[in-house]
DNA sequence: CGTTGAGTTTCATACGTATGCACAGCAGGC
DNA sequence: GCCTGCTGTGCATACGTATGAAACTCAACG
């Protein structure tokens, strides 16, 4: 049990004192190149590191972003918190886990002890409460992907909206006219919106969805399975599955082949997001892509500039497009009978 | 910008001294049930939150594990993850993400700030040098799934020989003599013992892969898809694809799929880890099931004990079995041609 | 030769919490 | 009523770094 090596150590080896060894070590100006090599090499030497509690408790920077995420057994997060990562280390932040706790309340006690530069959250709830919180703790906080129902809390998310709204268009000119639709919990800004511009897509071709092909469940793999399975049983199946993400609308797809049910032969299967598995061949998923890369970028920015105490013109919406593979087909001419 | 709340502000409110506040707040003994109650309503009100740097300064613990990880592009790394974190935060740890840098040194130096009170690395090579870095700073670690050549070094891993061995040997009793191999990087003890375990069975049993049909690939989905394209248009194609974890294996799947090839009709196809993806329908992969939770589990256990200075055994294997699902099919009768 | 001033280094202290030790209060024993 | 021992609280300091202000060095200038 040996004592750690401090900037002490190292100012009494190179003949100086621990001031200089701090700001020498930093490449502070007003050093002269003669000490700043004595005080390099002596720091080498001892093989020191500075001690990082040390430095935040005098300078109150931590070098860490919390990163609020749902399980990451959900496909969909691993894929936004890679970039987020990425982005962050190359901004000089480490990244720390947070797993979303049922009660925001527990979240908040976690995220004031001083651990942390910023907050970001990827599991906002339309009434969540963790930004304001945030906001009276003196914590920049940037919400990614979903948003409060408040304008004014910073977010970065995809147009949801217009790519639900696109992608129905493309299915209506296909002519399907029967539609099911497979969301997410409403509270979550992503399911509402995409449902809204897929709903008023819909009723400006004079269509709409009956609330029995309508079934909001979590977002989740076996959730779109269980979903679709009830939704493929019912009689005059629907020639469409609208899915609200990729992770819903893969759980479908496997639905569909455990019914073997042929897609898009028998019927047709969206989602949203494409997400990486949506490309593969055995899935072939007509989606929407949200750039996940650019999403993450933006929100580091914003997030980073905040915690410089620059200012930030206000939230951002990332722009999508869809993708069409190989999971949708001109509806069947159904208008026959 | 005002001033945070510290220990202080709460002792003038209850009108006691600081060392009080901050022994009442942890329920250390020797206090009257007024005094805690005084300062607990005191901090209540000033809703007065621990400093986290204050207090790892001080008794340089920090509650935060480091746990090194490929890119979570890698489906298999956040269902390991997953697993960890929760057994972390339950044991009361935050997880730090550090991502793997080609260079050891410098994750070193990133580790070896104070920020961490334990080291969890599931990126070993077998050559890594970090596991030695970690003990010369006193800092625990523990190598996940992975391990170096270095026995000594604490790991938890499965039984990779056992399984390639078992999945080996039921292929071989299908009448299999025609086995391809998509390996991972021979530096990492998966890909090296997966490897091993296989050709000792198929030795016992006269057989052997020829170099032709033998590719070693970085682990992912994209190199498993063109080593599979490769080594499905050899001529005399193999009966099986012998993938070294599952990751590898959907990529040939996928790759089959793109050549319209049936699995198993065409080519057997298998794996190793048995991810989630693994057991949806579309891919139904026979493949090696290894208990991650039981995994993560005891990586925790182990490193929380070192942690708080207590004994550990050494190394952990966990037992894995075969799950027989249907991308695996009995050889057709070559034999007779 | 004294003065100014720029450049370099040191001194002293702040950051917030935890904890060894001293001290005060109080009960019980003779 | 004095000593012993035990309990609860306060005092002082340690942890390691950063930084404003003071002090020192040295060259240039009048």
């Amino acid at each position: 049990m040996t004592r750690r090596v401090t900037s002490f150590d190292v100012a009494r080896l190179a003949g100086v004192s621990q001031s200089t060894v701090s700001r020498a070590l930093r490449n502070l100006p007003n050093i002269t190149p003669a000490t700043r090599a004595k005080v390099a090499r002596a720091a080498t030497e001892l093989r020191y590191v500075p001690l990082q509690s040390g430095r935040s408790l005098s300078t109150r920077i931590t070098g860490r972003i919390a990163v609020v995420s749902e399980a990451l057994t959900n496909p969909f997060y691993p894929q936004l918190l890679e970039p987020l990562r990425q982005r962050l280390a190359d901004q000089g932040y480490q990244t720390v886990l947070i797993g979303d706790h049922e009660d925001d309340a527990l979240t908040v006690a976690a995220l004031s002890d001083g651990s942390y530069d910023g907050v970001i959250d990827t599991t906002a709830s339309r009434t969540s409460r963790l930004p304001r919180a945030m906001a009276e703790a003196g914590l920049p906080c940037v919400l990614v992907n979903r948003m409060t129902d408040d304008p004014d809390e910073l977010s970065c998310t995809f147009d949801d909206e217009a790519g639900a709204a696109r992608l129905a268009g493309l299915l209506i000119e296909l002519g399907h006219t029967d539609f099911a639709l497979i969301a997410g919990p409403e509270q979550y800004s992503t399911s509402a919106r995409r449902e809204r511009g897929l709903r008023t897509a819909l009723d400006e071709a004079g269509l709409w969805i009956p609330d029995r092909r309508t079934k909001h469940v979590e977002f989740g793999a076996d959730s779109g399975h269980r979903a679709a399975l009830e939704l493929l049983a019912q009689p005059q199946r629907a020639s469409v599955l609208f899915c609200l993400n990729d992770v819903l609308a893969l759980g479908a797809l496997n639905a569909a082949t455990s019914l073997e049910l042929d897609v898009p032969g028998d019927v047709s299967v969206v989602g949203f997001d494409d997400i990486a598995i949506a490309g593969w061949d055995r899935f072939a998923l007509t989606t929407v892509r949200c750039d996940l890369e650019a999403l993450a970028a933006e929100a580091v920015d914003m997030l980073t500039r905040l915690v410089r105490g620059l200012t930030v013109d206000g939230s951002r919406t990332i722009e999508v497009e869809v993708v069409a593979r190989q999971t949708h087909a001109a509806a069947k001419a159904a208008v026959v009978r």
